[in-house]
RNA sequence: GGCGCGUUGGUCAAUCGGCUAAGACGCCUCCCUUUCACGGAGGAAUGACGGGUUCGACUCCCGUACGUGCUACCA
C-alpha cells in the first residue's frame, strides 16, 4: 500500500475556464509536483442537460497553455480509466444500491413538480427565505420507500416509475473534519438535507460521483472551492456509509476569488463590465456564438498568468513575488493558503506580466511577439525584430504593447505631436536640421555613436543645446514623446528612412 | 431566514503572544533618462467593534457587526 499523493481537478465541461478554476488546477498541480505525486484530470459531465460542445477540448487547451498538464486524463488515459464520469455511469448504481440495502439511502418517487410545489408553499407560508428541506423531519410526508409500504414501493418500481435515490441523513448527529486550510469544521446533520445521489436518468449527482471516483481513483488530497463546504457533511457521511472512511482524502477548501469592486464571487460578467478577461483563453459559446476574451489572447504570458494566480490566495512567506512554475512547485505548501477570499486586481495582474516580459530573453519573446507585429507589418526580419524586442520590452505590459511601443521601427509614423515641435520652432532650428541632414548624408558607418557625433557637431555650429533639439528629433522619428534612445532608433531604421522622416516633418512645419 | 466560512492600508499580503505592524501593486514627490518606460530614493495609507485570558494581544477565547458561500434530480 503506497501512500503516494494523488490529486484531481474535476471540472464540468460547461463553458469557459474561469480564473478560479485555473487556480484550483494550479494548487492541485503544485501540491502534486511538490510531493512527487500524481495529478489527475477527471471530467464531471453527469449533468447531460448542461453539456456544451467543445468545452472539454477547451479545458485541455487551457491547461496546456498554462503548462499544467495532468498525468492521467480522458485524453492520456491511465490506470483508473475511464476519466469521464458519463462513461463510468454503470459504476455508480451499485454503490447507491448498496447504500439502500444497508439503510443509508432510499428510493424517492416525488416528481420535480411536486418538490417545486412544496418549496413554493413553504415560501408563501410567511417563512420568507425559508426553504423546504427534504430531511428527517419531512421525508415521512413525501413519497419514498421510507413512507410507503414495501408492496407499494415494489409496485411503483414494477411499473417503471421514475425514482431517485436519496441519502438518509441522520437527525442530530455532529459531523467533524479537519480542513487543511481552515482547521476543524463541524456540522449538525439535522441541518443537512437528504441529497439526491442517483438521478432519475440513472446518472449520479456530484455528491455520489465525487466520493465514488475519489475512492476508486485513490485520491489522497481533495482541493475544491469554498462553495463546496456546505455539502461536505454529505460527502463525509457517504465515505463512512460506503465503508471507506479510512481511505478518505484530506480536504482543503480554497478561498474564493472576488470581484474587484464591491463584494462577491468574480464572474464573467464582471470582466465584461470592468474590461478585463476572466477566462484563461478565448471561449466561443457554441450556443450564443458569443466570444469571451481570455488572458492568452489579451496578451499574457502563461508563466505570468500562473504566477499571478498563485499569489492570489497563497504566499511563500518571503519577499519574493516573481516565480517560475518550477519555483512555485518548490515552495508551495497548502498550509500557506489564505482563508479569506481575494479580490482580483487587474493592474497587479498586468504588473506580473510586465515583469515576466521584462525578464524573458528576446529569443523566447520572438515567437510570441511576432504575430502582433506581422499583423501590421507582414515582412519582418527576425534579427531586426529581435533587436526591437530588446529595445522596447521593458515598457510592455501586454504582448500587443510591442506594436504600440515599437511601430515606428516598422513604419513611417504619423507625427501626432507636431504641436510640441511647433511651440518652440524657429528658423535657426530649421537651418540646423537642414545642415545636419547634409552631414548625415555623408556618414559612412551608420551607427548610433557616429550619428550622435554629427548631431553634436551641427548643434555647435548653430549655437544650440542638445535639449533644444532632442525632443523635436524624437517626434520626427517616432511620432510622439516615447521610445528608446533616438540615435539608436535612427541607427535601426537606417539612413534613408531617417532622412526621409526628418524631411517629412520639416515639410509640415 | 437557517447553516457554514471569512474579516491586517484602496488591492494582494507578512506576522504563528513582545510591533516602533514587513513587502508588493496602485497613488504622490524626487533622482536617473534632455522623451516614455525601466531602475533607484522617499511619502501618504492598515489590525471591523466590544468584552475577556495574559506581565503583554493583530495574534488565543467569547460575543456583536459586516461580508460571502450554500440552502436543485447544477457542478
Amino acid at each position: 500500500m503506497s501512500n503516494k499523493v494523488r490529486v484531481r481537478f474535476a471540472p464540468s465541461p460547461t463553458g469557459g475556464l474561469h480564473l478560479g478554476g485555473v487556480r484550483t488546477v494550479l494548487y492541485n498541480y503544485l501540491f502534486a509536483r511538490h510531493h512527487g505525486g500524481e495529478f489527475v484530470l477527471r471530467i464531471e459531465d453527469t449533468d447531460q442537460t448542461r453539456f456544451v460542445e467543445g468545452a472539454e477540448e477547451y479545458i485541455y487547451k487551457c491547461l496546456e497553455w498554462c503548462g499544467l498538464e495532468p498525468d492521467e486524463s480522458t485524453k492520456k488515459g491511465g490506470p483508473y480509466a475511464p476519466y469521464r464520469q458519463s462513461e463510468r455511469k454503470h459504476l455508480y448504481y451499485q454503490y447507491a444500491q448498496q447504500l439502500v440495502d444497508k439503510g443509508y439511502a432510499y428510493y424517492a418517487f416525488d416528481t420535480p413538480e411536486e418538490l417545486e410545489r412544496r418549496r413554493s408553499e413553504m415560501a408563501k407560508d410567511g417563512h420568507a427565505g425559508t426553504n423546504f428541506q427534504y430531511d428527517a423531519t419531512t421525508r415521512r410526508q413525501m413519497r419514498n420507500s421510507l413512507s410507503l409500504s414495501t408492496a407499494e414501493v415494489l409496485e411503483l418500481l414494477d411499473k417503471n416509475t421514475p425514482y431517485v435515490i436519496r441519502i438518509k441523513v441522520p437527525f442530530g448527529q455532529t459531523v467533524t473534519f479537519t480542513d487543511m486550510i481552515r482547521g476543524e469544521i463541524t456540522f449538525d446533520t439535522s441541518l443537512v438535507d437528504d441529497k439526491v445521489l442517483l438521478k432519475a436518468d440513472g446518472m449520479p449527482t456530484y455528491h455520489l460521483a465525487v466520493v465514488v471516483d475519489d475512492y476508486l481513483m485513490k485520491i489522497t488530497h481533495a482541493f475544491r472551492g469554498e462553495e463546496w463546504l456546505p455539502s461536505a457533511p454529505v460527502h463525509l457521511l457517504l465515505w463512512k456509509y460506503l465503508g471507506w472512511e479510512a481511505d478518505m482524502p484530506q480536504w482543503a477548501h480554497l478561498p474564493l476569488i472576488l470581484k474587484p469592486d464591491g463584494n462577491g464571487k468574480l464572474s464573467k460578467r464582471d470582466g465584461d463590465r470592468l474590461g478585463f478577461p476572466v477566462f484563461a483563453m478565448d471561449w466561443n459559446d457554441p450556443k450564443t456564438g458569443e466570444t469571451t476574451r481570455g488572458f492568452k489572447e489579451i496578451g499574457f504570458l502563461p508563466e505570468a498568468f500562473v504566477n499571478m494566480l498563485a499569489m492570489l490566495g497563497w504566499n511563500p512567506g518571503k519577499e519574493q513575488e516573481l516565480f517560475s512554475l518550477s519555483e512555485l512547485v518548490q515552495y508551495f505548501s497548502i498550509e500557506r493558503v489564505h482563508k479569506g477570499g481575494a479580490k482580483f486586481d487587474y493592474e497587479k495582474a498586468k504588473w506580473y506580466n510586465q515583469q515576466h516580459i521584462h525578464h524573458s530573453s528576446d529569443e523566447k519573446l520572438l515567437p510570441l511577439v511576432k504575430p502582433y507585429i506581422v499583423a501590421h507589418a507582414p515582412a519582418v526580419d527576425d534579427t531586426y525584430l529581435l533587436k526591437v524586442i530588446g529595445l522596447v520590452k521593458e515598457r510592455c505590459g501586454l504582448l500587443p504593447d510591442f506594436w504600440e511601443q515599437g511601430h515606428f521601427f516598422f513604419e513611417t509614423p504619423e507625427i501626432k505631436e507636431l504641436d510640441a515641435i511647433k511651440a518652440k520652432w524657429d528658423d535657426n532650428k530649421r537651418s540646423f536640421f537642414n545642415s545636419w541632414k547634409e552631414n548625415l548624408s555623408s556618414v559612412s558607418d551608420w551607427e548610433h555613436t557616429t550619428i550622435e557625433q554629427t548631431f553634436t557637431d551641427s548643434l555647435q555650429q548653430h549655437g544650440l543645446k542638445k535639449g533644444d533639439i532632442m525632443l523635436p528629433l524624437r517626434i520626427m522619428l517616432v511620432g510622439g514623446k516615447y521610445g528608446p534612445g533616438v540615435f539608436v532608433i535612427a541607427e535601426m531604421i537606417g539612413k534613408e528612412e531617417t532622412l526621409k522622416r526628418i524631411q517629412n516633418a520639416l515639410s509640415l512645419l
